[in-house]
RNA sequence: GCGGACGUGGCUCAGUUGGUAGAGCAUCACCUUGCCAAGGUGAGGGUCGCCGGUUCGAAUCCGGUCGUCCGCUCCA
C-alpha cells in the first residue's frame, strides 16, 4: 500500500467534515485547524481508546484533568521558561537562523558577519491574570500537559491511596509558539496531547521504561496501524530533552518522511525534585513495604492525539478497485479505519427515496441511534451513497428495500469486505454488538 | 521572523493588450434507475484572500497585509 500524499489527504478531510482550516472567512489563522463533525468524533474515538487502555483496564492507573493556566512557578521549576526562550539571530545573507548563545559572530553556515540582533524566540504563550497587564501578572499557557500531573502527585497519590507503581493520565490541549507550524495538523501551536506519568521506585525504571515502550507500540498495531510504516527511534544524547535520561519515540512514515507520534521518555526524578525545591514541599514518597523514603522516577508515554489522528487517516487510506453497476470496474475511495475509531459506525440507506421506504429507515436509524453514530442518507443512487462512506469509514451500511416492508429484514453491508447479508430488523442490534464491541 | 513560489464559486481550473467573471466536478430539487458513483431537466453558489493606491474604469498594474507550500528552527 502506497502511502497517499498530504494533499490527497487535507483535501479529503475538508470535503467530507473531518479537518478544516480555523478562522477561513477572514482569511485563516496560521497553524490553526478546527475539527469537523466527523473530525471531532474521530478524536474522540482516539482518546477514548486511548483512556480505555490506559486508565480503564487497568488498576494501577488514575485519570486527572488539570488547568491550563498554572501558577507561573511551575514553569520555572520545569525548566521551561529558560529552555523554551531562545536567543536566535537571522543571517541576512544566507537566510538561515542560529542560536545566538552557541555562535561567535559569523553566521555558521555561509561565514558572513551580517547577523541581525538577537531576538527572543519565546515557545511558551504569555498571556495576564486578571485584567490589568503588568509583568507582576504574567502567566503562561501550558506547553504540556504533565506538569499538572506533577504538581498533583501527592493529593492523587493520598486521596486515591496509591502505592508505587502507579500512574496519572491525562488529555487535554497544550499550546507552543512554534516557530513555523506546518505539515497541516502535524505541527500545530494548539494541540492536543495524551500524556501518562508513570512513577516508580529508583532503580526500576528502566524496566518500566521498556515495559511501556513496548506497551504503546503494540497500542497502535491493535488500532489497525500498519506496522510498515511504524518504528522506534532512541534520541541521540545530544537531542534528549533538558528533563530526559532516555527517550525511545514511536515514528510514523508520513508522506514526508518519519516523524514523531509519541514519545516515551524516562524523566528520572527531575520534576518532582525541581517542585520540591521550588515549592518547598516535601515530594518524596515513603514505602510503608521496606520503610525506604524516595522521590519517585517517572517514565512518561507522551502522545499527540492530533498527530495521531492524522497518521491513523493516513494509515487506513485507500484507493481500491470495486465493481460497478455495467460490471465493469471503478476506483473507490475507502478508509480502512478500525471500527472503533470510525465517526460513523452505521448508515442506514433507504435503496431510494420511495415514500414507502423512508419511513422505515428512519425507523431503524432511529432505533440504533441508541447505541451508535448512525448516518442517515437518502440523496442520489444507493450506489453513490455506499461510496460517499467508504470514504470516510463507515464499517457498516444498512439498505431498507421493498422487500424489508414484507419480511421486516434489511441487506447489512460490510465495508472492508463487501459482503452482503440479510439481516431481521429486530435483530439488528444483537448482529452489530458483537461487531462494533472491544 | 527571513528568502522563494503561490492565493479566482466547496474542488480543479479558464479569464485575451486593464472595461464590472466562465467551465467541469461537487451540492440541491424533480424525473428516471432500483444494491455499489458520474441518465435527464432545472436551481443555488464567486466581485476574483483582505486593505489601500494608480486609472474614467482592475480579477488583470503598484504597495501593504493575511494565508498556503518549500528552506532555516521547532521535537506531542
Amino acid at each position: 500500500m502506497s502511502t497517499p500524499s498530504l494533499e490527497t489527504i487535507v483535501d479529503l478531510s475538508k470535503r467530507r467534515g473531518i479537518v478544516f482550516q480555523s478562522g477561513e472567512i477572514y482569511g485563516g489563522l496560521r497553524s490553526g485547524w478546527d475539527y469537523g463533525p466527523l473530525g471531532v468524533e474521530l478524536k474522540e474515538n482516539i482518546k477514548r481508546a486511548w483512556w480505555r487502555s490506559m486508565v480503564q483496564l487497568r488498576e494501577d492507573i488514575v485519570g486527572l484533568d488539570s488547568s491550563v493556566i498554572l501558577n507561573p512557578t511551575t514553569w520555572e521549576a520545569s525548566g521551561h521558561l529558560e529552555v523554551f526562550t531562545d536567543p536566535l539571530v537571522e543571517c541576512a545573507k544566507c537566510n538561515t537562523r542560529h542560536r545566538a548563545d552557541q555562535i561567535g559572530d559569523k553566521c555558521p553556515n555561509c561565514g558572513s558577519d551580517e547577523l541581525g540582533d538577537p531576538r527572543n524566540f519565546n515557545l511558551m504563550f504569555k498571556t495576564h491574570i486578571g485584567p490589568i497587564e503588568d509583568e507582576k501578572n504574567v502567566v503562561w499557557l501550558r506547553p504540556e500537559t504533565a506538569q499538572g500531573i506533577f504538581v498533583n502527585f501527592m493529593q492523587v497519590q493520598a486521596s486515591m491511596r496509591r502505592k508505587l507503581p502507579f500512574g496519572i493520565a491525562q488529555t487535554g490541549k497544550s499550546f507552543r509558539n512554534e516557530i513555523t507550524p506546518g505539515n497541516f495538523i502535524f505541527r500545530t501551536r494548539e494541540f492536543e496531547q495524551m500524556e501518562m506519568e508513570y512513577f516508580v521506585k529508583p532503580g526500576t525504571d528502566e524496566e518500566h521504561h521498556q515495559t511501556w515502550i513496548d506497551d504503546r507500540y503494540r497500542w497502535y498495531l491493535d488500532l489497525g496501524m500498519t506496522e510498515e510504516n511504524l518504528r522506534l527511534r532512541e534520541h541521540e544524547p545530544d537531542e534528549l530533552s533538558h528533563y530526559s535520561k532516555r527517550t525511545v519515540d514511536i515514528e510514523y512514515k508520513y508522506p514526508w518522511g518519519w516523524g514523531e507520534l509519541e514519545g516515551i521518555a524516562n524523566r528520572g526524578n527531575f520534576d518532582l525534585t525541581q517542585h520540591a525545591k521550588f515549592s518547598g514541599e516535601d515530594l518524596s514518597y515513603f514505602d510503608a513495604e521496606t520503610s525506604e523514603r524516595y522521590v519517585p522516577y517517572v517514565i512518561e508515554p507522551a502522545a499527540g492525539a492530533t498527530r495521531a489522528l492524522l497518521a491513523f487517516l493516513i494509515d487506513a487510506y485507500r484507493e481500491e478497485e470495486a465493481p460497478n453497476a455495467k460490471g465493469g470496474v471503478d476506483k473507490r475511495t475507502v478508509l480502512r479505519l478500525h471500527k472503533q475509531l470510525a465517526p460513523i459506525k452505521v448508515a442506514v440507506l433507504p435503496l431510494s427515496k420511495h415514500e414507502k421506504l423512508v419511513p422505515l429507515a428512519k425507523q431503524v436509524a432511529q432505533t440504533l441511534r441508541a447505541d451508535y453514530r448512525i448516518d442517515y442518507d437518502d440523496a442520489g443512487s444507493i450506489g453513490k451513497r455506499y461510496r460517499r462512506h467508504d470514504e470516510i469509514g463507515t464499517p457498516y451500511a444498512v439498505t431498507v428495500d421493498f422487500d424489508s416492508l414484507e419480511d421486516n429484514a434489511v441487506t447489512i453491508r460490510d465495508r472492508d469486505s463487501m459482503q452482503q447479508e440479510r439481516i431481521s430488523i429486530d435483530g439488528l442490534t444483537g448482529w452489530l454488538r458483537p461487531r462494533l464491541s472491544w
